[in-house]
DNA sequence: CCAATAGTGTCTGTTAGACAATATACA
DNA sequence: TGTATATTGTCTAACAGACACTATTGG
């Protein structure tokens, strides 16, 4: 047998953070990790995921789908790879490292998104700055700021907010989701001009009704793809 | 013990993608297979890396490292997280995840680079669109792919071709390196004013001389940080 | 003077940003 | 009519791209 495979073995898992937009906040979903006396960091707060199963998961990113599917119910979003943490330190049980992805939910899947019944407790928090309000499990806290950090970045020059819409949208909460991600106000035409040349968005002949000039409806012409765009929208955090 | 120990471990390696920048194309570092019938894919040239070393590697990035050192005697050149790829088929050893890194050498680094005197036989290739002609081992061509892609859609809007020059060039011979890597000619004026309104390069009190008119020689300002552009070079692939 | 490469002047087109003006609904 | 939100008009600044022109060296 090769020399090679005497080496001892990092412990490797998969976790995914799972964003979705509320009115005003961008939200992440937590779990809570299990209150028992020989598991780390019991009852803290942390981002779904857990140890590949080789026999289940036939590759990195069906391990992620996997760990998704178990937490929300929800089958394809968009899912990127966001990175690895590995060292001798993070978890107390010996070497490990983690391959972490984050996903976006529509606001559709999001209401379907059945967050309780489920063997672990979860539950949506609200994401300030890059971080969360509870101490998180692990490196966990490091994970999510890479990962709130990766997706402001984008957010100045791709159209990725799309994918945390409901499937009908205006342009206002559009843009909404863009200034709540990034942090700051966006300027109303310029905002307009850029996603509608783009051929982000096509019409939907309808209109939201409300209290005031209806607005129209839009929706993702492509559901799978980001659009990227040539020039930043400045003063943002770029990646 | 926790039921989570018990899951079977993948096997897991770091790879590092090393690019150098010869005058008139991008080139690869590869490694040879050992020639032997009980490691995989003997005598084939694969991408530098291994196993993590769990007791000499504290975390990911230093693992890293320690691969580029004890391939090129490199110490410090820019060094990024590529992305992780892991299945079940990819090493017939069994599950197996890889830690992909890629690293710029600078054209200074390069020449010192020692690359043969080594344990491993060692070589320069040059990376035509995103491969190189030989049949490489694992899934390493997908990954060099990968890397060279990354690289080429960072070049439209970040100074990382900056990390494959000497300590002191023409904004000519900046030029160059710049087409190389897109594969493609950028506009002479366009390209100069870019990047000396960035501030990313300063004036060296010296010009190369040659058969003709002599040129200003500019060096980094921080040869630790790339600068990021608002606006991409157009035409170019977009990561 | 010629060849070769370095470096500039100037015009155009695109698009983000600022900000004011207008439009359309309901109450 | 008033209030609220949607949508458009218009001007400016920044900057990439095109392309012609000038500059400076050696031979």
């Amino acid at each position: 047998m090769s020399r090679s495979l005497t080496f001892p073995r990092p412990l490797t898992t998969v976790d995914v953070v799972i964003f979705s937009a509320a009115t005003d906040a961008l939200e992440v979903l937590l779990v809570r990790r299990p209150n028992s006396a020989d598991e780390p960091y019991p009852n803290r707060w942390a981002i779904p995921g857990g140890f590949i199963d080789t026999a289940k998961d036939a590759d990195l990113e069906a391990c992620a789908m996997r760990k998704l599917k178990e937490k929300t119910g929800v089958q394809a979003p968009y899912l990127e790879q966001l990175g690895s943490w590995g060292n001798a330190k993070r978890d107390p049980r010996g070497w490990s490292a983690t391959h972490a992805y984050f996903a976006l939910i529509s606001a559709d899947d999001r209401r379907q998104a059945d967050v309780h019944p489920r063997s672990q407790e979860a539950e949506w928090f609200a994401v300030e700055e890059d971080r969360v309000k509870e101490r998180l499990a692990f490196d966990h806290a490091e994970i999510l700021k890479a990962a709130v950090q990766r997706l402001r970045g984008k957010v100045a020059y791709t159209s990725l907010p799309g994918f945390l819409m409901p499937s009908e949208f205006t342009m206002s909460e559009f843009q909404k989701i863009h200034e709540v991600i990034l942090g700051r106000t966006l300027e109303k035409k310029a905002f307009r001009t850029r996603v509608l040349t783009s051929g982000l968005l096509e019409e939907v002949p309808r209109k939201k009704e409300g209290a005031n000039r209806p607005a129209q409806l839009y929706r993702l012409k492509n559901k799978k793809r980001p659009v990227y765009f040539a020039r930043a929208i400045t003063g943002s955090a770029i990646e």
